[in-house]
DNA sequence: CTGTTAGCGCCTTCAA
DNA sequence: TTGAAGGCGCTAACAG
């Protein structure tokens, strides 16, 4: 006699002797059932191996127990540790982790976002920046949404990251307290709310320190390698350069290294270089990333519990939640040595 | 009046005043509808923006439509890419990938095979090197199940990656053509299949250059940039040093690279080093890191077009996939100079 | 070409 | 404490 090819709930029913009602109770609230009659219960489903079909149940339930991440480029480590977050913090509370991979792509988001319209998922953490592409003819029922990372400019959705502006102003705290005069804000896109939180908090350590603001020093990036390495190219174009580098992320950092590098210049004697993020990689460079850490794990543990909150319904307090950041000192801040002096000696 | 939290297709029915068999054919067998019936229908899926509810299709036929990928660690940047491919191919042909993150935890692993059992995923694609936990229980029924990148021993399970030990040969081949005799191998951890293909890749190419193998230049390694470090200062202790490094990764070769550098040896003046993979990252080293490329994107591409292809039972041809590696010469490797060479001038 | 209907497997009222 | 039964939304077989 050949088994279904996997056991249903009543199968353990007929082997337990009891109705499938019975069985169910038994599983989700054992203290509605005989301790006897749940024991059958466990025999039989440990003998069958039963594992509930999981579509039934969110068929059922109207809940697939499942969040959706949506990341612009999974291959950016920088969300690597955020998703290792969401996930843990997900899998305590019995949920499973979606990863979206949307390189920004509207078509793209509109195939995930639909993945809560048809109740593959029961809400979105976004780290794109954006609502998904389509969200907006949906307005009216859209899922629990969340933002990490990137807040959702203009919407009304929960944030959990840091104070970028405080971030940015501690770290070219750093390099003023170093002796630096002239530092240049290597930005993301200009558009972008990262860029612009970050803009806003080296403007604002500059003024606290005394210091102009030189526009010729604000350049614009993209939050690529590529795009630090350009950046660098553009200012030496130009005639007055500055004595130290903050960009907006590491990624750009490792660019302007690079690009200093193969210049022939010494960091951090000739020029300091500071990024933010802290990613696996900046204690890896040549000399090693002086850079502004963000809690990414952290980030995403909060991130998972807040968007759980929201779909269980439970209380949660309004508002974002903002996470520390700190500032990791390591090789690539110095004291300013001045333009070329490592080549001079 | 309220409408339903969400159209079912019961409300695309009436309103195209159909049956919803209809409306279910419209949508998945056009041809067998009327070219009139089929535009009221789609008219009335436009007005209530439905959208099927694919637990009730993955109920209904069995199948999820979903393929779920485990990897060991999903911040490893070497996946990314092959995730990546995964997904393009993935959803070219209508799927969605689920990432599962293992950290080759048992539990994780039982977990998500439970996905499959469970109906949450159609199949596997391991990247794990081994089975997930709890899979020698179910035997008998397990999905279908492909391996990338690391093949699975002793089971049966097509594998999709690259010729190992060639790549090993090739590197080493191009450490001797520039004159290196004494090599070292920094492994990753000896049971690994990939570690084995690539010391036999290794000693293959000593082999065909007539040098010999000598063991004490064959040391232990994690695939961690600490692990490289390790492995250095491991050799440094004895007398008997190598001019060249050869690592079963490029994790492994960073580590290699930062712990000759800290001890102020500059390669590859002093000594040669090669890795294994071309993560990103590679390229922004000091120096850059020469290595054996895998084809990542294709290897994802190729895994999941095999694993669809069992998923839907169509015919494929048995046995593994094997694409082409690719010497990637950068910055690394170069002619011998001898021991403390550079720092004697 | 179209409608009726029987489930897919599960959970939860409602009665007993 | 337990069982019977309805229904979540969908697809496909069957009849017309």
């Amino acid at each position: 006699m050949k088994q279904r090819e996997t056991a249903t709930i009543e199968d353990v029913a007929r082997i337990a002797g009891v109705s499938i009602a019975t069985v169910s109770r038994a599983v989700h609230h054992p203290g509605k059932v005989a301790e006897a009659t749940r024991k059958k219960v466990n025999a039989a489903i440990a003998k069958t191996g039963f594992t509930a079909n999981a579509m039934a149940q969110s068929l059922r339930n109207k809940s697939s127990k499942m969040i959706l991440a949506l990341v612009p480029d999974i291959s950016n480590t920088f969300f690597a540790n955020i998703l290792l977050g969401l996930e843990a913090a997900a899998s305590r509370r019995g949920y499973g982790l979606l990863i979206g991979n949307t390189e920004n792509d509207p078509r793209t988001e509109a195939t995930y976002l639909n993945y809560t319209r048809s109740n593959k998922a029961d809400g979105i953490v976004l780290m794109t920046g954006h609502l998904p592409y389509g969200a907006a003819e949906v307005r009216q029922h859209l899922p629990p949404i969340v933002a990490a990372c990137e807040a959702i400019p203009d919407e009304y959705v929960p944030f959990i990251g840091v104070d970028n502006r405080h971030g940015a102003r501690i770290g070219v705290r750093h390099l003023v307290e170093l002796g630096h005069r002239r530092i240049a804000y290597i930005s993301g896109p200009a558009s972008n709310i990262l860029s612009i939180d970050r803009l806003a908090g080296y403007e604002e350590a500059l003024g606290q320190m005394g210091l102009p603001v030189d526009r010729d020093l604000i350049l614009d990036g993209d939050f690529s390698i590529e795009g630090g390495r350009l950046a660098v190219e553009r200012l030496f174009i130009r005639d007055s350069l500055p004595t130290a580098f903050f960009c907006a992320n590491d990624d750009m950092a490792i660019g302007v290294l690079l690009a200093l590098s193969k210049r022939g210049f010494i960091v951090p004697v000739d020029f300091s270089v500071l990024g933010f993020d802290d990613i696996p990689f900046s204690s890896c460079t040549t000399p090693p990333l002086t850079t502004v850490r963000q809690p990414r794990r952290l980030i995403g543990e909060a991130a998972m519990e807040k968007m759980l909150d929201m779909v269980e319904r439970k209380p949660t307090n309004e508002g974002p939640v903002i996470l520390p950041v700190e500032l990791i000192i390591r090789g690539s801040t110095g004291a300013p040595g001045g333009f070329g002096l490592s080549r001079a000696i």
